[in-house]
DNA sequence: GCATATAGTTCGAAAATCGAACTGTCAATA
DNA sequence: TATTGACAGTTCGATTTTCGAACTATATGC
């Protein structure tokens, strides 16, 4: 992953996320940490990695701070690897990636799983909506700006962006 | 990506989209598709990809559905690749991942991009709420329960899942 | 005839991943 | 006491992917 340590520090918020969770074990051993998988073994078997390949994941998954290496007993040594806070903030990414799923990959039998909203007991769909109104977000209602963290020229970038090519054609 | 075809086959539907938008490179190509990127040349000078690592990857992402290759001029033949309508009901995902970014792993200058709300205005976050109850949802107010395409002993293993060790320890 | 633009393809070298086997610690069993 | 089993990794040679650089193909403009 040598050529990839250097997207953490692009000026992007989807390169600096993906730094951290783009490669398909990283996925799918979060989706296991939200189902409450916790240990080696347990990672081992029910994603059927290689080993060494699950250790270096875990390793740089708890590196960046989305889990923590905890031990559950002595003699023998042994830990756990649990989600933290800002583990845990990365489940709108994975609703975002199991309704998108829901959706458009799955077979004639229906869905894997059902989520239960328990406040208010109804089985749901994950519904991204905007923090100031609170009404659904499309993308085409989105305008992006450059914010301070931006790359030089970014402002002008996206400027003539957006005026190019009005959003569809055909 | 030959091991990585099975992922499509799982009985998950996480799985089933990191199959699809699981690798580094197209998570980046959609980014850029969602800025309005959608030529060749202008792919590849932005993300700075093996030119054919990027023609495989736009193959694969049209294979799924997610683009569409459109010609825009003939003599020479040229095409464009746009977001389908299944590739657009990826926002919500990368919403989701650029906020985590935002959040988690900017630098002391701030966020690269703000994102404004055309209907009302005002620069936002994106929120991920119930569809039934409207509310903020966390991980720990969903029950998961198995659905009709659930594996077999699926229902059984997380109900035990759910009744083991209570959230969270220490 | 030659440079430029666009969208790829080809190729050998380098890096990541693979499966299988091995290591180390300790408890329980024979 | 020797052996087996559980757990959490590490090591290793073979395979697969990715990398960077060069090359191909089509057409326009000088």
């Amino acid at each position: 992953m040598a050529r990839w340590d250097s997207l953490e520090q692009e000026q992007c918020s989807v390169a600096r996320t993906v730094a951290v969770i783009g490669d398909r074990w990283s996925v799918l051993i979060l989706r296991d940490c939200f189902l409450r998988v916790r240990r080696f073994e347990e990672f081992q078997s029910r994603l059927g990695a290689p080993r060494h390949i699950l250790a270096d994941r875990l390793k740089k998954l708890v590196h960046f701070g989305v889990l923590r290496r905890a031990p559950y007993q002595d003699k023998p040594a042994r830990y756990e690897y649990i989600l933290t806070q800002k583990g845990l903030d990365l489940y709108p990414v994975m609703m975002a990636i199991v309704h998108w799923g829901d959706v458009h990959m799955v077979d004639e039998r229906g869905r894997p799983l059902l989520h239960e909203h328990k406040n208010c007991g109804k089985v749901f769909d994950p519904v991204l909506v905007c923090s100031e109104c609170g009404q659904p977000i499309r993308a085409k209602e989105v305008h992006v700006h450059a914010g301070p963290g931006a790359a030089e020229g970014a402002a002008e970038e996206l400027a003539a962006r957006a005026s190019a090519s009005p959003a569809r054609s055909r």
